[in-house]
Formats: C-alpha cells, structure tokens, sequence
DNA sequence: CTTTAGCACTCTCTATCCGAGAGTGCTAAT
DNA sequence: ATTAGCACTCTCGGATAGAGAGTGCTAAAG
C-alpha cells in the first residue's frame, strides 16, 4: 500500500472519528466546514476518491457519504491512533475500586469486567486467571454419603477444584482426612506428571486418590483459561448496527457460547505477550460471524506462572482510544494481582 | 369473577394456544373452521366478547383477532392446564446427561441452565445452592507474598469460599499450617456465631484468623443465593415481541443484572416450597420492566439444609406446560444431588 | 333465549409514488 | 493542483390507495 499524504490521513482519521460518533456516512460539505480544512469540498472530495480506490473508505450508496472500510479502521489504528491513556481521575477511580475489591479472586475478575463494560461502553470479556501448569498445594476429602466423597483440590493461585467421587466402598472421616492429609505432604508443590508419578509408592485408597488428583490436574493443564465472565451485553443492542435484531442475535450468540471466545482466546495468548493489546477488526476474514465487530483483547499476568485474558467485543464502530487505554490499563492492574497471589514477586501498582 | 361455561372455557384455552404458537390475533371464523368447533363465527364471537369483558382477552387494535391478556394466561395455566409431565424420552436423555456430569457441583448448576434453556427455548436461571446456615468444615491458609495471605475456606456442602488477606506481619507457610489445622479442629461442625464465640478462647494470629473467618461465613449468611448462572440468553431475541431492539433490551438488561434477580429469587423462595412451581406472569403489577415477560420458577434443595431456585425467563407468550414440567425435573434432580451433597439422606432418583 | 346469517365498518398492511435533500463525479476554468 | 458549477443518483419521509381480515350489530330463525 502507498503511503498516504498527510492530508489525506488527516481526511481518514476526521472521517473515523466523526462516523464512530454519530454512525452516519461523512460528507465533503460538512467535513468542511465543520473543522475549518483551509480546502474546498471538491478537494476534499479528490481525496476521498483516492481513499476509495484505496480500499480505506467506502459509500453505502452512489450518492452517500463516505464510511471507513475495515482496512480504513485497521490503518487508523496502526498508524493515526496514537498512544493513548485513560484520563487521570478516570484511572484513579479505577484503581480505587480494585483497592476496594480486595479478597476474593473471583471478585477481582468481575470488577475487572463491569470496569471494562462501563469505560468501553461495549461488552467484557474476562476469563480468571489461568496457571501454566497446575501445581498440588492441598487436598481435602469430605464424606457425605455412603460413598460419595467430595474431594476439594487447591492449586497454587488459589484455584479451587471440586469434584464429587463415588469410590468402591465407605470410609470413615477420620480416615479420609488422614489420608487426604498424607497425599497433601507427598504432593506439595508437585505438578500433575509428578503427581501421577507417585502412584508407584502408595496403594489402595491413597493411590486411588493419587490418581483421581492427577487426572483432575490434566484436565486443568489442558484448559486454555479459566472460568470466563462476562458484562455488558446490553451495550451494544443500543448501537445503530444492531438495530436489526438478527445481527445482534448472532453477536451475542457469539459472546454467550464459550466455545468461540475459547478459540479466539486460545489464538490471543499464543499470539499476543502480556502488555500489549491486541487488535482484531472485522474478524480479519477468519470469523465471518464477526462481520460488524472488533475485538480489543489483552493478555495480563506473569508468563510462566499464570496468565488470563481479558478484552472487549463491540461494533467495529467503536472508540478505539478509550477502549484500548481502559483494556490496557485494567490489564495491568490484573497482572499486578496475579503476580502478588500466584507469590511472585514484583511492583503491586495499585498505589498510583 | 364469575365461572366461565365449559365452552368459554375452550375458546380462551384454544386463542392461548393457537396465540403462543403463531404469535399472532386469533379471529372467529380461523377458530371454528381449524377445530371443527360446531357453531358459527358468530357464536364464537359473542363468547369473544364476554371473555374481553372478563378481561380474559383483548384486542390489539378494533378489528384485529384476540389475544390473552396477562389475566387470560394466568386463568389458563391456574385452570386450563393440567398437570403435564415431560415426555419419557426426553426425561431419560436429560436424567442421563446429568449422570454423565458427576462432578463438581458448579458443572451441575451449569447444566441444569444448559438443559433449561434447551427444553424450554427460552432464557434460564440456576442459582448454585446455598447452605441454609454455613457451617465450617475446613481452613486453609496459603503464603503467597509478604504479608498476603490466601485463606481458603470450606463450608459444609463443598461450597469455597476464597479470600486474600492483608496480615499485619508476615508469617512462615508452616505456622500458617498449624494455625489453620488448630481452627479447623476447633470449628469443625460449628456455625457462624459459634466460631465467632470461639475468639474469646485464643489470641494472636489464632484470634484474628478466627474474626475473619466468621465475618466470611456471617457474609454467606446473609446472602440469599449462591452464584447465578444463565442460559439461552439468544432464545428470546428470536421472538416476534422482541423484535424491538429495546424491549429486548430492557429484558436482557433485567437478565444481566444481579440485583433485580436477587430480588425475585429472594421472593420466590420466601412463598414457594421446595416441589411446587411458581409462575409470575407478566410481573403480576411488582415489576413493571416485566411487562412482556413471565417467569416460571422452582425451589429446589432440602430446606433446613441448602436450597437453590432455577427457573426461566421468557415472554409472556411462552409454552408453558413444557416449560413448567421442565422445570419440576429438573429441579427435582437437583434436589436429589443436593440432598446427596449435603449428606442427608433420600433417594438419588437419578436411577430411573 | 340462543344461535346464526348478512352486512357495514374499522383498522392494518403493503405497495407505489413523489418530492426534498444530500452528496457525488465530472468537466472546465483558474 | 485546486475549485466552481452542474447534472445525476440514491435514500428517506410522507401521502395515497386498495386488499384483506375481523369485528359488532341487527334482524331473523330455531
């Protein structure tokens, strides 16, 4: 693609701007005389026909204004969108309510969300954050009846799994405490081959255990994130784009199965490094159910140690400043959680 | 209200269903003629008109057909339907899959929305269950970074409870271990108050763990439910009384938002028993936002013990006998594993 | 007293048409 | 390279008209 003048960026980003704020196509006249361009609307129009071949603008109709094509937005991102913060009290509000939320891990991930929903004016996606390996920190089994036994697994990060097993025959509480607490000193810290590993030393009841613990830690293992909230979904049914209720049906059809914003995770963190934001337009040709929506996506925590995603879903007519600041900056505070629980070691961040 | 005639009787029971099907005003002369109904239109008619002057049935416009009023629908479930029951093959296809689904107990609350959603093709609701009282069955606490500590707390049903702590000094993860193991030896089997009476017996580190512990389980006290989860969000975006974008909107705004949610469970579970079905049609005057909703829900659990509500949420015009006999099974489903996680006793019913 | 045939009336829905308005592309002049 | 002028295209809103569906009423019949 050849460069563009200045003049004719100048030209795309007024365009982006002023359709991403009022959802209409963006005349010659108006552009004009709204910002004062020392040109005339035939100039103007020159450009924007030049734009147009380009593939960055595009008209609805012969005799309409012009509209960013997803390429249009793309360049617009890459290269007129400057660096961008969010506002300081905007950030100072923000991290004042993640000071406020401290506790539950849980509670971090939805404040995460509805922060992200609120500032972006979109819809969030936030997954829990995820450890590389799932590492044995304790185990507890609880009798309940006859031989059902919930067995409670805590991995290093806090993450909690539950599972309810039927085992052969009935054991006293006494013994299934002890025996969970034997497991607990064999496994500390171990990983799931490890955990697996130690079968060979044990036998009955414990090794049954052993084994059931090693099986749940795979399955972690092999998840791509953990638990995903979601917030926000309201806010886009009142864009313009969704006004005809099937795409806004199939939008949302999108963010409420898990299956797709697994995948498209799954492909941001094998693309993206912690501390950056991640883009997507348009779905870039690969998810045509994307057609009119962007993605605005980030990974946050420590690679190696754990790691979520977090990011928006809107219409590709959305104010990509604000939305890449706000994703940006509660990334970070994510990361800076992560890394204070998963006992690592590093700046906390929330004390401005 | 005065009783309505047998054939009264009939031709609101056949506008409701001919209503819910099509979406559309039912006339006299398309009544008479697809059912076979003896008499003339005109007949048909006149009982029309009685039935709109009950305030059974109303007109959308002077001279369109009739459609039940939120009063025809509540006389029609009250009265006209009778007690109707999941059909056996898909009874067993969903008692199956719930038996495929041993496990955590978060997997079965995701499947009871999963299942709802499907059979009723309408929006769904799952609260997890929640323990009438919490009771302690097990501490943990975890070092992560400095004086971060991570305390992981079991109450009796499995429910977690996580919490990151902020601990005026630091401590080594062996002291944090015997600590935990002391109150948990010592809290074992008590409720909130009596772990709170148990400050006065130890001081130091012992003492303040133990506050917080019982600020924790007095907080799970005080809730009215455990966590929500939804289903079938797009099912009712597909539904001709949603094709405005806002009353969409207003009705998935409702769905997202917690609060509102809390409030109707909250209401159900104070006037519904475990085992009955409760609907709210059209709000019944309480919410007006319900204008064009219904809600059929149902307690499940063993009260005393840990109840939870599941239910859905749809448009008033709704297939209410499929809906509500999903609900009954599946709520008794969830109350047999309630029952059986909770260590009670009771049948599992999950054989057949 | 109940039922029914007949009929005028009302209201929605769809298609069609028309004019206003907005914006473009092209050409020729600056 | 820029711009004024102009013809052309397309959408959008409102008006109009006819078809269709369904009712309510009246008067007659059972």
């Amino acid at each position: 693609m050849e460069a563009l003048s200045e003049r004719q960026e100048t030209i795309l980003a007024l365009i982006v701007h002023r359709y991403i704020d009022a959802a209409q196509p963006v005349g010659s006249r108006w552009l004009v005389e709204q910002y004062h361009l020392g040109v005339s609307p035939a100039t103007v129009r020159n450009e924007m026909a030049t734009l147009t071949e380009a593939g960055l603008l595009r008209q609805p109709h012969t005799s309409a204004g012009r509209i960013p094509t997803e390429q249009g937005y793309r360049y617009f991102v890459r290269r007129l969108l400057g660096e961008t913060e969010l506002p300081a009290d905007e950030r100072r509000l923000i991290s004042h309510q993640f000071h406020q939320a401290r506790g539950a891990i849980n509670e971090w991930v939805q404040l995460a969300a509805s922060v992200l929903a609120r500032h972006s004016r979109v819809a969030s996606v936030v997954t829990a954050p995820h450890a590389e390996r799932a590492i044995f920190k304790h185990l507890e089994l609880i009798n309940t009846r006859g031989n059902q036994v919930l067995m409670v697994l805590v991995l290093l990060g806090g993450v909690v799994q539950q599972e309810l097993l039927s085992l052969a025959s009935t054991f006293e509480q006494s013994e299934l405490s002890q025996t969970a607490q034997k497991i607990t000193m064999a496994a500390m810290g171990k990983s799931s081959r490890e955990v697996a590993a130690l079968v060979e030393e044990f036998k009955g009841l414990h090794a049954e255990i052993l084994l059931l613990v090693a099986s749940v830690m795979m399955r972690v293992d092999g998840l791509a994130a953990g638990d995903i909230v979601r917030d926000g979904l309201t806010n886009f049914l009142g864009e313009p784009e969704f006004a005809d209720v099937n795409s806004a049906r199939t939008a949302l059809r999108l963010f409420e199965e898990r299956g797709f914003l697994d995948e498209v995770v799954a492909e941001a963190l094998d693309t993206t490094s912690v501390g950056t934001v991640q883009v997507v337009i348009g779905g870039e040709g690969y998810w045509k159910e994307l057609e009119n929506c962007s993605i605005v996506l980030a990974r946050y925590g420590a690679p190696g140690l754990a790691t979520g995603a977090l990011g928006v879903l809107g219409p590709t007519r959305m104010a990509y400043g604000r939305t890449i600041s706000a994703v940006r900056y509660v990334a970070g505070l994510m990361s800076d959680l992560v890394i204070e629980t998963f006992a690592g070691q590093g700046n906390s961040g929330l004390t401005q």
